[in-house]
DNA sequence: ACGATATTTCGCGCGGAGACGAAATGGTAA
DNA sequence: TTACCATTTCGTCTCCGCGCGAAATATCGT
């Protein structure tokens, strides 16, 4: 198979091209991260977090290292992908979405692994202590 | 409607995650261009190069200029987009594509324009003019 | 060995992207 | 006015992206 440099642009761009997949490029920023800690900040069910990690591997925007029961990701950029990963977060700026994941993140990589992927882990708590949300006052910016 | 930085950034990358779009881009640097000429370069039909091209603009990267029965596009990236628009070409670097392309809109741009949008205008002999692909010899790379 | 569990693979359904041709639109020329 | 023509809009089709849950896979702890 033959890949030109438009297919390979292409590819990237389409990778870069799903508001979760940008989520997860913006907290792998902090090093890397398993599964089940992506999974319990963006919520979506593990099986379509791992289909986005796979595009986001597919690209060559990231890597994987398996550890035990763990796979964990981190950025790492190769080719085209490099230059395009360093021009996303000037872009990004102080985005409120990501913002907030990288505040839930903090709280969350307190905690050990196995706390995070048991099925009674209350993520909402930790939600509403990590992304204190200021409650919503008159004529609030939106 | 709110349009966050991811929304914005996002949709820029649906934008450019297609490789006929990309093509539509790289053409434009040499100037602005009419649908009729775009679309005698990409071979589709005019309502498909029309669609793209509102993708392009709706993305904040050309802008249009209606000129009799002519409408002419340009580059003109504005925000997140012109940083987008000049990381793309060392991306694209020689692509083998958007180099015939260029080739072929070299022999297009020296007609009027007229001519071009003519039903019996027959662009496979201008690109076997300007495109002239070298008779594939034996060992040839794909 | 056995059960628990993190991750992936698979099949399904839904909605949107992208192609086309036909018809509508807006402007030119006769 | 009338015909013509470049472009856009619209309807339709097909296919892919993306969500889920169930089942398969791989590894750890007991």
């Amino acid at each position: 198979m033959v890949t030109t440099a438009l297919d390979l642009l292409t590819r990237l761009h389409k990778a870069l091209a799903h508001p979760v997949r940008v989520r997860i490029l913006a907290m792998l920023r902090g090093g890397e991260l398993c599964v089940c800690q992506l999974n319990a900040v963006i919520g979506l069910a593990p099986s379509t977090i791992s289909a986005h990690l796979t595009d986001l591997k597919d690209a060559g925007l990231v890597a994987e290292r398996k550890a035990g029961r763990w796979v964990h990701y981190r950025l790492e950029p190769e080719g085209l992908a490099r230059p395009a990963l360093a021009a996303l977060w000037p872009a990004l700026g102080d985005d409120a979405q990501v913002t907030e994941d990288a505040a839930l993140l903090g709280g969350l990589t307190k905690l050990p692994v196995e706390a995070i992927c048991r099925p009674d882990f209350d993520v909402a708590a930790l939600r509403r202590a990590c992304c204190r949300v200021p409650s919503r006052r008159r004529g609030a910016r939106a």
